[in-house]
DNA sequence: CGCATTGTCTACTATGTCAATTGACTACGT
DNA sequence: ACGTAGTCAATTGACATAGTAGACAATGCG
């Protein structure tokens, strides 16, 4: 399952490339863009700064803004900086983690792997490119937004 | 992400699959032989029982035993009767659930919805008696378990 | 300079879920 | 009737998550 905290953090990325060229973005528009609370984004765009995903500008024009290029950066890339690896289970990292004790006798194993790399290659090869056209047709053809 | 609570199920239905066909399996068998906690394991029991999943008899000779063929069963029946609904996050469910205030607009729901399907076929086209076949191939093959 | 705007940092606190434990109870077979 | 084994409800402790609060630092404009 995906946090709601790594949810918000794949909104404000995609939020940033959508605004992408105009210059930093105000915590507040991102904020009300993508209905997540201000004080909690905040601290989503912090770590997302750490992990080197964003930048930030301060002062009266200020804001954040996408360090690389909306192309170049998966969704999987942003999944994995919140949530550590991925897959449905913790025992399939193999090297380092707490082995649990069935370790090579557990026919599970391989089920549990296929699973995490079936979900890995949809995550991975999803761009936020990806997501803004996939934005385009959503608006374009007559969809819910107008109808409602 | 797949709790203890339901690898522990799908490890107990597996040894019941493992042992169909001699009898009811004592509780304390199926938590040895699966390192599960034994009075967890219990609980669990309980709650496949009222799933349908196992029946049991009570008494000197008593213990749980599955109520289908093995070959019928598979791990995404047991996944979703624990777990729900299967998939990444929570709104893809469509009709019933809490919809998020992006609801039409998101540009990640398809995304989610065909990680939530590959998952989906994964868990629900292997049974028991697939898992039991694996079995066989990793004992064969020189494994790990004799090699340490 | 001085002030408003906007981002930065640290700590805190509810809330909920998960894993596991406990103890008392009930049925069955010999 | 006795022991074995399954049944049930409630509780606990640990931990992660979601969200809050307040003080602080940098920037730009008049």
């Amino acid at each position: 399952m995906i946090s709601q905290k790594c949810q918000y953090a794949l909104r404000a990325v995609f939020e940033l490339a959508r605004q992408a060229g105009q210059g930093p973005v105000k915590i507040g528009r991102i904020a009300e863009a993508q209905a997540i609370p201000v004080r909690f984004l905040e601290a989503i765009l912090n770590q997302l700064k750490q992990g080197g995903f964003v930048n930030s500008r301060r002062g009266q024009e200020g804001g954040y803004f996408l360090v690389h290029d909306a192309g170049k950066l998966t969704v999987g890339q942003v999944i994995r900086f919140f949530e550590g690896p991925i897959g449905p289970v913790g025992c399939t990292d193999g090297k380092n983690k707490p082995r649990c004790p069935l370790w090579g006798s557990c026919v599970f194993l391989g089920m549990w792997e296929r699973v995490g790399q079936a979900i890995a290659e949809v995550y991975d090869g999803t761009t936020f490119t990806d997501l803004l056209e996939q934005e385009k047709a959503l608006t374009s053809a007559g969809c819910k937004i107008k109808s409602r």
